[in-house]
DNA sequence: GTCTATACGGGGATAGAC
DNA sequence: GTCTATCCCCGTATAGAC
């Protein structure tokens, strides 16, 4: 696809863009900024995107929406509600070792969209995958592996929070686990997805099925 | 104390300083726009507090120091470890319902700890909530009504993750409960208040014992 | 303590050469 | 497609009158 170089003058402002948004937010990044770290002329931004605006819009197109996709895929493919449960928390947590700068870029759009004209196609995608969530929990129910006196949408957020969450609040739970501020270990990372996984399916498990 | 008016200036400016920071983040937010907003001339904003930066702090100290010291204080002074967490959960609804810019600071400020040169102090305030937590967990476990198959920290961490991403995600969660982006009802929060409470107590209880 | 006027810098964006 | 030069606006901050 690339006419000239392995990577595209448009990926490199892409990838730029991308970290510096994620650290910064849309406001405190300035273009000239972004050309610098991507190598590359700022007026090249205008040729490619336009504007800084839609050069955001582009970096969120590329890397959070995927994030939320990935999650209603798995939902829709893993047949034991547990289990879809478990998966779910472990694809995010995977994703967002993948993807460092996701989980800011999630969050700041959350925090900023009653103050920013933009299109709200980010939340209602969440909305969805919340919707499914609450699906499985419902199917679950349904079938006795899962208690029926929860509230499916409360329980549905809950069993979302832990992971973003995490991914988030890695400075201060780095100094909580006595690891300063560097953050935590990747490892880390992946064993507190599957403490995460069995939180949510023990919280919405009958007393006497063993998990 | 107040000099003159009711409400002095000072406080006019630092209400409507947390209302656009929370709203907007520092950034975004300009000295007139919250000179206008407080109904007081901008240049009164560097009389009384220097300037920017030191308007943000005092904000900040002012509405997102006592959600976590408020935390603590719960957690000290709660007998049974299952109450004491479905006490700290309620206590944060409860706190994000009467200061609703308090979570969006409290996020931002975390998201943006590694971008600004801002004085950790709220992550270790965090931290230290995060570690009193992790003593109730643990001497609930040595107590045996907590299973000891968790890990106390990762726990922590899970349960107070639920309170502040649903006050985060209020737009998407809200089109999730098909209410449109207008956000949830206090009634609502509290609700999910209680079933939060229940998660983690659940997540956290051998399979023998009833709650 | 409060207001007006203004200096100063930096940011987004464009024109136009190559 | 890429680069240079530059315009214009607006934001922070200060000086100084009242």
């Amino acid at each position: 696809m690339a006419t000239t170089s392995a990577v595209s003058a448009q990926d490199q402002i892409l990838d730029a863009a991308e970290a510096l948004f994620a650290r910064q937010g849309l406001s405190r990044t300035t273009i000239k900024e972004i050309g610098a770290a991507a190598g590359q002329n700022p007026a090249l931004l205008y040729y490619y995107f336009g504007n800084k605006e839609a050069l955001y819009r582009a970096v969120l197109e590329r890397t959070v929406a995927p994030l939320i996709e990935r999650g209603a895929d798995i939902l829709a493919h893993v047949a034991s509600p547990a289990d879809a449960i478990r998966a779910l928390i472990g694809a995010q947590i995977e994703f967002f070792l993948a993807h460092p700068n996701a989980p800011k870029l999630f969050i700041r759009e959350m925090i900023d969209h009653d103050a920013r004209r933009a299109e709200a196609v980010i939340l209602t995608v969440a909305a969805e995958l919340f919707t499914r969530l609450r699906n499985v929990i419902e199917h679950g129910q349904r079938e006795g592996i899962f208690r029926r006196d929860v509230e499916s949408r409360f329980a549905a957020v809950s069993t979302i929070s832990q992971a973003i969450y995490f991914a988030i609040a890695r400075p201060a739970v780095g100094i909580f686990f006595g690891l300063g501020t560097a953050g935590v270990t990747d490892q880390t990372a992946r064993e507190f997805a599957r403490h995460a996984g069995e939180f949510a399916v023990r919280a919405l498990s009958p007393l006497e099925t063993a998990a």
